[in-house]
DNA sequence: ATGAAAGCGCTAACAC
DNA sequence: GTGTTAGCGCTTTCAT
């Protein structure tokens, strides 16, 4: 029941291996008869070249690996999606491990991938700068990408500049006339990326003349987030915006609201980041800084498919045009005369009740 | 440049590769004095097993194939997540492919595992009962498992009972009064499960007294879902209740009725499959048929590896605890007064007009 | 305790 | 045009 080789083959068709590999992978030259013979002999059999032989010998497994924080965010089903698609269409396929935000993980699967031989690598990490996998992939001089981090070691990066696009938050705050915001992250140790928002956030706060966004970090627990971004959100109620550091939070902030009774946006602004499709399904929609998952997977792999072809590396978009400011309902001017946030419409102070 | 092999590190250490093996694989004996300088060499080498070498020596991979039709769909990103987590706490990689809905692409992917040697599939085909991909798998016997497709040619699923579970949408359409439904389905003629949610749901409907319900078929294209969905609904503006053969297509569809002027649920009740947590963000909440994609994913994987390892498969849940009705705002009574179902308000003849 | 060698499935270089 | 063979990295007898 052991699947059929090329000894198989050549043995029915009564010829030597390297005619039946010459035949069935159309190199070399063979009689019309022999090869009629080894391509019958290969349809009864129902041969197939194993990978595993053929890898050996070339040292080329036609694999990439692709490791991400996990898939419950849908930014990185979509970026795996598109890797596997754009993988697939230059025959390559997908070994795909999952992180959880956790560096030894990262590690692990590095590991693992290298003794897989894939033959490059993409990845998402926690922490670029100080990333041990990353060390390691570039010891072993393995073709890699990254995806949503920033560019180090000299590694190409399919990312958008998070600082320079956290920016765009605190502009669009401002001009809604918001002055006290928070920013509010899921697992602010262990992604580059979240803190790297903050900082531009923070940054351009603080040009813009608003106070000094205040950091709203939580840690995860299986099931309780909407609990703890419930208290979360109870207890700095003198905020009038938050920006989220991804879509799914700035979501779930929505709902935590919600929850409380607050009134968005009027009693609380929200903008998130991703520009996950689900923003566009709730009511208001989430006004979010938009980028592009999928360019972003594919082309990872092409550029890692384009140096082990030894082709040119596709280009990557223009910075500016990596994110986009997609506006929403959640973002809007905050209630002048809210005092906790709960009876904006009932403890008006006469002076300054609107028209 | 290339990885160092265990010739390598036997080179360095001044022994023959038999003993490196045995020494880094911790099986057969060797000299406390061999053993160290063999450790010494392979840690300064870095050197690591080719998995390749290895699985072509014996025959198993360590590597399992999975197949979902997309990971746009949050249900078999967690699938997959949960298989990928399943599969490396046994030492397994998952090799991952997606079929976009398309039997060809199955096909192939199945053809592309086999050749690759996974030790095993999991997988959710379009149309089970005809899949060639599964005819290939079974020919072959290749461990595998299905996931949300019902047991075919004895091969292990994980999966609800979509006729059964469907009823419960029948169930608590007609508990709220609804007697004109509509059932709404993506892409109907590829994937089973869809039809025999749909199959389920009719006959309930039937067997409850109210009218068969209209069977709303839609077909993707790119960008167009909520604009057709619109269309599709202004059509049918009779029907008080929509079933939708998953959660996804059930929150387009809220959103597109919104748009269209509709309010959830006086003007339209919904109710999805699956129970995506998105559901829970919405306002109102989705109700559902809820199912545990994780639980899916784990078992088939798990499933898998018990047959590869001669163990007993791990039990599958009670088919009565695969999915249970989630209530959500999404499902009330219709509007007893609604006439073209935009105006119900307004329109109300004062002899019906509530209390 | 340890090395030599066969063999896993394949490709490519080399004979004929 | 076609068969023989070496070798890819490894594990596993089988001698020693």
């Amino acid at each position: 029941m052991r699947p059929p080789t090329i000894k198989d083959v050549a043995e029915k068709a009564g010829c030597g291996i390297a005619t039946v590999s010459r035949v069935l992978n159309g190199t070399g030259s063979a009689s019309m008869e022999t090869r009629r013979k080894v391509l019958a002999a290969a349809e009864t059999l129902g041969f197939e070249f194993s990978a595993l032989g053929r890898s050996l010998q070339s040292s080329s497994t036609r694999t990439i690996g692709c490791i991400v924080p996990s898939l419950a965010n849908p930014v990185f089903a979509e970026v795996v999606q598109a890797a596997q698609h754009e993988g697939h269409r230059e025959g390559y396929q997908l070994i795909l491990a999952c992180s959880e935000y956790d560096e030894d993980l990262e590690l692990q699967a590095v590991r693992t991938l290298i003794a897989k031989q894939v033959d490059g690598i993409i990845l998402t990490v926690s922490n670029a700068e100080t990333s041990e996998a990353l060390e390691l992939i570039c010891d072993r001089r393995l073709p890699c990408s990254l995806v949503y981090n920033r560019p180090v070691r000299g590694l190409p990066a399919w990312s958008v500049d998070n600082r320079f696009a956290a920016r765009e938050a605190a502009r669009a705050f401002h001009a809604h006339g918001h002055a006290q915001t928070g920013f509010l992250a899921l697992r602010f140790n262990r992604s580059d990326r979240s803190r790297e928002r903050y900082e531009g956030f923070v940054e351009a706060c603080l040009d813009l003349g608003m106070a000094a966004p205040l950091l709203l970090e939580i840690e995860e627990q299986e099931g309780k987030l909407l609990e703890l971004l419930g208290a979360l959100l109870a207890e700095h109620d003198t905020l009038t915006g938050i920006f989220a550091s991804n879509d799914f939070l700035a979501l779930a902030a929505m709902k935590a609201a919600r929850d409380l009774g607050r009134h968005i946006p009027e009693n609380l602004s929200l903008i998130g980041f991703d520009g996950i499709s689900t923003g566009l399904l709730v009511d208001p929609h989430l006004a979010t800084i938009e980028t592009n998952p999928r360019i972003m997977g594919r082309g990872a792999v092409a550029t890692v498919l384009a140096r082990l072809q030894d082709r040119l590396p596709p280009g990557q978009p223009d910075p500016g045009t990596t994110f986009r400011f997609r506006p929403g309902g959640s973002l809007g001017p905050p209630d002048p005369g809210r005092t906790d946030g709960r009876e904006a419409a009932t403890s008006l102070p006469s002076s300054e009740q609107p028209l």
